[in-house]
RNA sequence: GUCCCCGUCGUCCAGCGGUCUAGGAUACCGGGCUUUCAAUCCGGAAACGGGGGUUCGAAUCCCCCCGGGGACACCA
């Protein structure tokens, strides 16, 4: 007598919740946690509840309650129902007295404790690792109410999983210890089971549990290094589940294909230059105009430009820098530093640039200066025209200029085309940073 | 230590008894393209932890060992 049957759970409409504890931010861990019951709500047709596990008041904080629905907010994943746990502690109390005056629960030092059966053991039909077996004998009785009156974890959710008419426990796996000792107390009280799938954990680069010490893990700290939300989403999906050999999934690709079967048993390691790559193929992926929205923001969040210089460029301008950096940048960050050289100032030049910017180049570098900054607005093409022809007159070939007007005008030996990153500096930016560095080339450079 | 889970390229996955000379992705290496870097295209190296079974046949099923991880709170 182990909860409802297959079909009964068959035909209900899924239910299902992430439940987090609010004593810090939402880690990546969490996070797919929250993915996969999100998903499973959604491929069914379901209801997905979030509810917050704030049972010990000493360790949770209203601070990290908004970082987490922060976090989701950011994934996309929306909840239908919220709960607080502490908002529910009379019916914990409730339930605690029934199960005292059944005996199945006793008071000692002032908490009340759960009895677990002498004898006997529990299977937890678990939906992924399958039946597991724990002998009573290895578990010890336990405090579903604490001194003070709150009630603890292993209780608090079983209330919560019953009145909530929780379907499917979706949770990690270091829960599958705790099952035993909750499916006893479903029992106790009469209740059926809801069905339990504990997921593998998500592990760091060293193998073990994925933690702070792992370096980022904060959901939003992913945000912050510009980390698109649809590759974080896509990433951790990745991670313990699949669907063949596809790798790249849209979110209504994902509800379309999730299900529990196809969720693996092993833990994974975490690893960046995937999601990296992932992020990448999301840049390309995105609509233009929205990542360019997103560049705008990192601009003047990272410091490379100021908001005043950034609305000064023009919407048009940052779209066509949006459009030719991305296939070359990781991050929207990465994005927003390669953009540098279109805001008004110095560029720096990198390291061992002098070997490349000679003396020799000074007349080139003069005569280009005054050719492109005679050029009002110039398109890449009228730069290019331009460039040229004043090459072909010195007898120059293109690419002996090339690196070191690039590094000139953008401070970096890499970026797109050079003719579209002189048009897109504009040809007074241009015109300043060939003059200056003409200059410089003039008194012997060094 | 006890209990529980897991074990295919460095990493993420495919494989669900024969079609596996083990496939894809990433990372790495080499090449093409290019004024550079990317993107892209081509190519390369790279794995079934070990030992027993079962079977005509095992990466796939069973057992043992080894290895890794997790849980052992009046935390969740």
């Amino acid at each position: 007598m182990q909860g409802p049957s297959v079909q009964w759970v068959l035909m209900a409409a899924v239910r299902v919740r992430f439940a987090p504890s609010p004593t810090g931010y939402l880690h990546v861990g969490g996070a797919r946690t929250a993915l996969f019951n999100w998903l499973f709500a959604r491929h069914h047709g379901g209801t997905f509840i979030l509810r917050i596990e704030d049972t010990d008041r000493t360790r949770s904080t209203d601070e990290a309650i908004d970082q987490i629905i922060a976090s989701l907010r950011w994934l996309g994943l929306d909840w239908d129902e919220f709960y607080r746990q502490t908002d529910r502690f009379a019916v914990h109390r409730a339930v605690a007295e029934q199960l005292l005056r059944q005996g199945a629960a006793y008071e000692h030092e002032g908490a009340v404790w759960f009895r677990i059966p002498k004898e006997g053991a529990t299977v937890v039909p678990d939906l992924l690792a399958g039946d597991v077996r724990f002998q009573h004998r290895e578990l010890k009785d336990l405090v579903i109410l604490r001194s003070d009156g709150t009630p603890t974890y292993n209780f608090a959710c079983v209330v919560d999983d019953h009145d909530m008419g929780v379907t499917h426990v979706i949770r990690g796996d270091e829960h599958l210890n705790n099952t035993p000792k909750q499916m006893l107390i479903y029992q106790a009280l009469g209740w059926p089971t809801p069905l339990f799938a504990h997921i593998p954990l998500i592990l760091g680069p060293d193998k073990s549990k994925l933690s702070k010490r792992h370096g980022a893990v904060s959901v939003l700290e992913y945000e912050k290094r510009g980390i698109l939300p649809e590759a974080l989403v896509n990433f951790l999906a990745r991670l313990g589940w699949s669907h063949g050999d596809q790798e790249v999934f849209s979110r209504e690709e994902l509800i379309q294909y999730f299900d529990l079967p196809d969720v693996g048993k092993s833990a994974s390691v975490f690893d960046e230059a995937k999601l990296l790559w992932l992020n990448h193929e999301w840049m390309k992926r995105k609509p233009v105009a929205e990542l360019a929205g997103l560049v705008r923001r990192c601009l003047v969040e990272t410091g490379v430009a100021p908001a005043p210089e950034v609305e000064e460029l023009g919407a048009q301008r940052l779209l066509k820098a949006v459009e030719l950096l991305r296939d070359r940048s990781k991050t929207v960050v990465d994005l927003a530093h390669a953009a540098r050289f279109l805001f008004p100032g110095e560029v720096e030049w990198p390291p061992g640039s002098e070997e490349l910017l000679r003396a020799e180049l000074a007349p080139a570098v003069r005569a280009l200066a005054e050719a492109l900054g005679n050029l009002d607005n110039g398109s890449a093409e009228d730069m290019e025209k331009a460039v040229r022809e004043v090459l072909a007159r010195l007898e120059i070939p293109l690419k002996l200029v090339a690196l070191p007007m690039r590094v000139i005008v953008t401070g970096s030996r890499v970026g797109p085309s050079l003719f579209e990153v002189l048009a897109l500096a504009g040809p007074k930016r241009v015109a300043e940073r060939l003059s200056r560095a003409a200059a410089w080339l003039e008194k012997g450079a060094r």
